[in-house]
DNA sequence: CGAGTTTGACCTGCGC
DNA sequence: GCGCAGGTCAAACTCG
């Protein structure tokens, strides 16, 4: 399954303020966006699992960017009828590959922000093919580009305020 | 014309 | 050492 990797937070703390925020993210969501329909919403927390696929590769690779860089990952699943949930944020789309136990492909993409390297890899679990996998890396170092209660400035919110 | 998407190739790490 | 699987790049393409 997906693990979440959080080096600040606690992972109940977080998980109760995703609760607590649930509503709010629904409303925050834009309306174009409202086909998304999330009813459901889930922080996934916890060690390592069996899944060991995103942790196996390095995301450093043959580029070597950042490797002392701090991670920051989180990942969580939303119940939704399409894959790109409107975070706010700009994504540009930079890959995308088939993986082995899932039927549907897994997306990858990175904030189009100058400066900003934070990705995000959407995938839709193969037992249920409404729930969509989001798996975000980095933190965004800009100002939300949308007037959006997003996934990503309730993480942040949780983060800064705890 | 610029920004974003698609898609095949390439690179790297891990297991056998 | 080899093959597989996952992650990323970049050229070509599409769209506003």
């Amino acid at each position: 399954m997906v693990v979440v990797e959080q080096s600040h937070m606690e992972n109940s703390h977080l998980q109760s303020r995703f609760s607590a925020s649930h509503s709010s993210l629904n409303m925050g969501i834009d309306p174009h966006a409202q086909a998304h329909a999330v009813s459901e919403f889930q922080l996934y927390s916890g060690g390592a699992s069996g899944t060991s696929g995103s942790d196996k590769a390095k995301q450093s690779g043959k580029k070597g960017d950042h490797k002392g860089t701090k991670k920051h990952r989180y990942a969580f699943q939303t119940r939704s009828q399409v894959d790109i949930l409107d975070d706010g944020y700009r994504w540009r789309k930079y890959g995308q590959k088939v993986v082995k136990n899932s039927k549907f492909p897994r997306s990858y993409y990175k904030c189009t922000h100058k400066g900003c390297n934070v990705k995000k890899q959407v995938q839709r679990n193969t037992k249920d093919e409404e729930i969509v996998v989001t798996t975000y890396e980095g933190l965004h170092t800009h100002p939300i580009g949308k007037i959006t209660d997003s996934f990503e400035q309730i993480l942040l919110k949780a983060c800064t305020t705890s």
